[in-house]
DNA sequence: CGTCTATTTGAATGTACTCAAAAGCGGTGG
DNA sequence: CCACCGCTTTTGAGTACATTCAAATAGACG
């Protein structure tokens, strides 16, 4: 069931017969995470890679000065959820990533990764196209936190991502998009003239 | 020259033999870009992966409600510059390549540079650990801007990239800062207390 | 030198933050 | 079914970090 939600995800972006299908299946385990569990800790290395089926997760890193969680992304049903630097590299991560509910997830070991690619060449396009999705994104971020105020991207990420802003607590967003909790609660009281 | 100084950027990350690098190399085409000339403008597609050999580029797009330019990366001697997601996928760009200084760049079009790994599968190594390197950086700069204030971001950015802050004007640092160019001066004043 | 661009300085202002407290919401147990 | 608890959101008041606009300097280049 999660693996055939992966194998969908897959096809939207490359080609992959019943047969490939099959092969790249076996490679992944199915596991649960509960609220609250950690699937990568600052400071460790990211030794999976992880596709969310279901549930949510939250990748922050711990401000020095003030011990604030900094979001760093959200990853919920159909994402995937792993330090992508940490895991091709194999060093250790700056961030953490943690459930913050319930949630299912697929996943494949560093080594395996390598021997996935290796049977299933395709699968190395269809990996890269989601790296330059998320450099993309990341660029975009880069971008709007500096041209626009907090309003405009409070509701540039409402649009653009509605599924984590109804499922996410606002302080986690608010963190997201670099504001106070207390700000976010003013943006959306006088929200009526947009 | 130009072409034994993109080989050993190479040759810090995969092993290229000589015949390799005689084959790669054959694919480059050395260009000259004089101040102010552009490499790419938004709306464009990036049709060509750009190195740097000498010289300073930046790469900025433009603030529709100031209309101001808001800095996205800059890249001298030994750099990539590139739009990467659209060379990648072929569609246009949302931001801008200008050179700041009279630049030499080597190029490959986007055809070439599929035969290019077609024909030395060792490359695809070499510009995926280029992609991971910039999300790692891209990463580091979100947490920045998030965490940090203007002082201690000004500080880090003149520690990490002292050949940046050397060449390229204040106040193309306080747009990639996300500062105003006033700000930075102010920091640059009362840092003796550092 | 004069011109054009870049940096600095001043004064007023604004956007968003902090701290503290109150209100809302959801679940759990008596 | 209501009371209570923990967690999230809202509200208020005071404040800070950084901005804007305008003008003065300082540098670079022909």
């Amino acid at each position: 069931m999660n693996e055939l939600k992966l194998i969908e995800n897959i096809r939207r972006y490359v080609n992959l017969n019943d047969e490939e299908a099959q092969t790249f299946i076996s490679f992944w385990t199915e596991r649960n995470l509960s609220k609250g569990e950690y699937l990568l800790r600052n400071g460790e290395i990211c030794r999976f890679d992880t596709y969310v089926a279901s549930g949510a997760l939250k990748a922050y890193f711990i401000n020095a000065q003030s011990g604030k969680e900094e979001m760093l992304f959200f990853a919920i049903d159909d994402w995937w959820a792993s330090d992508l630097v940490s895991f091709s590299t194999q060093k250790p991560s700056i961030y953490s990533i943690q459930a913050i509910e319930h949630s299912t997830i697929l996943q494949i070991g560093y080594q395996s990764f390598q021997e996935m690619l290796k049977k299933l060449p395709v699968m190395e396009r269809y990996f890269r196209i989601i790296l330059e999705r998320y450099l993309g994104s990341l660029q975009k971020r880069i971008i709007y936190n500096q041209a626009y105020d907090a309003r405009f991207r409070y509701q540039d990420f409402i649009e653009t991502y509605p599924e984590i802003a109804a499922k996410v607590p606002q302080y986690l967003i608010a963190s997201y998009l670099g504001v106070s909790a207390e700000f976010i609660s003013r943006i959306r009281r006088g929200k009526k003239g947009s």
